[in-house]
DNA sequence: GTTCAAGTTCAAGTGAACTTGAGTTCAAGA
DNA sequence: TCTTGAACTCAAGTTCACTTGAACTTGAAC
């Protein structure tokens, strides 16, 4: 590995489309390796401009950070994706986004039915009685799925 | 207005599905109104629960706090909607949820079409580009809208 | 009159995914 | 050598939509 061949901070951040920071930040996490030049300025492989391409693909479809970890290190060898490598990935991200569409279109169609009536009634209205407090019964449960629903950082999963 | 038919918070809270911190942080954002007791404790007219429910149908449409305040504000009178209203307002969220849907099978048709490629070329793949910085030019810009973007909320639009 | 669940306020915390700022150092050209 | 832009670290800040905790008060029942 010839040292001519790293890029520096500037380049990696202006080919990828991120900001230094997120780059950094990205390294912190672990989803991407810096070699360090003499003077502690990092030098990035070229390979990792294909990691970034895949964090942001990755994040467009709405995956998070740990799941961009945990994908990444499920490449074996946890190398940059080989084209089979991202045929299967591709195939696993399709499934997701399928699911996303299939559940605005039960939203939609839940708001669909609504137009008519006029009701938002609390109890018998799928559309406005969504959330899971009724998840027990009742027509409206799970009508979004986790990933669609807007995160409520606060509330806390366990309980 | 008989302050009998005035309801205390555990019962608004118990029958909208919102917590009690919930409820009073939309008053405290204008989305509600409350009375108060003698000793300084919220009474709520009945219609509140209408407001609730609408606020928990806006926020699965995907719309921010900011969004409901506007759309409850553009009723006339500032009233909880009508039968009317609620037609009106969801042909609006309906428009919403179509355009998120499409956006969604954009994306999951650059998807589709990387499938065979396995490029992820940063310059020329439609997917790994749909970020909005080479949005100037190129097949990717704006494949996702920003509200199905994910939040990336300290970075500031300014500028 | 006592009890105590239910209510109150206010400040601070939460999580994600970064950004910003301050203060310092590196590296490359003139 | 000087300058200057690029890079460094580390702590703290940002947004959103709430929640949590502490310390206190109400109000309905017994």
């Amino acid at each position: 590995m010839d040292s001519r061949d790293l890029l520096p901070m500037g380049e990696i951040s202006h080919r990828s489309g991120f900001a230094a920071s997120a780059i950094r930040y990205y390294e912190a996490e672990g989803l991407i390796e810096a070699h360090r030049s003499g003077g502690g300025q990092r030098r990035f492989e070229r390979s990792v401009l294909r990691r970034l391409a895949f964090i942001r693909a990755a994040s467009n479809v709405g995956l998070s950070i740990e799941e961009i970890r945990d994908e990444l290190g499920r490449l074996p060898g946890n190398r940059t994706p080989t084209k089979a490598d991202w045929h299967r990935i591709s195939k696993h991200w399709g499934a997701r986004l399928d699911e996303q569409i299939a559940a605005l279109q039960r939203l939609k169609g839940g708001l669909d039915s609504c137009i008519g009536c006029g009701c938002l009634s609390l109890r018998s209205c799928a559309f406005s009685n969504a959330g899971d407090w009724a998840a027990q019964e009742g027509p409206g449960a799970q009508l979004l799925p986790d990933s669609l629903r807007k995160p409520h950082p606060a509330r806390r999963t366990s309980g």
